[in-house]
DNA sequence: GTTGACATTCCACCTGAATGGAATGTTATA
DNA sequence: TATAACATTCCATTCAGGTGGAATGTCAAC
């Protein structure tokens, strides 16, 4: 199996399957005579691996972890379910630092802030925003912004 | 005022202030015979006013609006909530995925992936894993991922 | 034998918000 | 006058997870 047809099995670009490869988490392949990468069945099914992992919510690095458990013919179950209440722990710390600042943002938004105190007469730039005296934390805010951008949810 | 006087008054870092004129936060501010920048009183306001527009979750670019407004003598207030509101929005969205995704994330955990499935004479990689079928946005993971790399909150 | 689809390597770039460091210039104090 | 503490510009680097493109090579069909 050539790297194109790999691509085309697994949902993945051929760029994306060497990216993996360059950061460890497939061995090196074969390859033909001519150079090209030489895939096998189990590719597949490694890859499959990998994008389910990372629609969990793993980082490559950790699926690296995994499959290098696997790689040395060790139990991978007993680490992944601690990864997973590792990941949970920080799911529900977001869960509520998030409830804490939606409802500062709600406060802020709903107290008047009228035009005199922000627009052209008015001496301060905003005073929504300088009355605000938030708590949130820093990782809390992060993720709203990656929200925004629309980045990097485990996709398809 | 020169920019180490202005970073301590704002508890920015001097390079921080540079990198905010750079991105068109601040305006230039003029110098002196020796080429230093020389601040006035009211910039001290102006980064006050971002850090607390960052702390609010607004980004730099939103931020950069906000004052472009300002300098223009329009009024920003308006703008500012209607900025609120689609941040609001955008956590609203994401509390929600992040609670389906948590609630996933326990069934998998206890599902129970036995060592046979995942360890040295198992076929599979990780059963926990492979039976996972996450509906998950894309979004949603990379909030948790930036929690992990506990990244940019708007700090201090 | 040539065209097109695929493959290779390598290097740069993207997102955001800075931070690090080198090379150099200025200012205040001992 | 030497030395430290500050300032300047400019370029690279960080974090993650890729994506884009150039230059070149291979293979199958027509």
């Amino acid at each position: 199996m050539k790297i194109g047809e790999l691509a085309a099995a697994t949902g993945l670009t051929s760029k994306t399957i060497r990216f993996y490869e360059q950061g460890g988490l497939l061995p090196d392949p074969g390859r033909t005579a001519s150079g090209y990468r030489a895939y096998r069945d189990g590719d597949v099914e490694r890859l499959v691996f990998i994008r389910k992992a990372k629609r969990m919510g793993l980082s490559l690095a950790e699926i690296r972890g995994i499959l290098t458990l696997h790689d040395r013919h060790e139990p991978t179950c007993v680490h992944v379910r601690s990864l997973l209440d590792t990941k949970l722990a920080q799911i529900d710390r977001l869960l509520g630092d998030l409830e804490q600042f939606r409802a500062e943002l709600v406060g802020l938004r709903d107290r008047t802030g009228s035009e005199e105190d922000c627009g052209p007469s008015g001496g301060r730039i905003c005073s929504i925003v300088e009355q605000s005296g938030l708590g949130v934390q820093k990782e809390t805010l992060a993720w709203v912004d990656d929200r925004r951008n629309s980045r990097s949810l485990p996709g398809t």
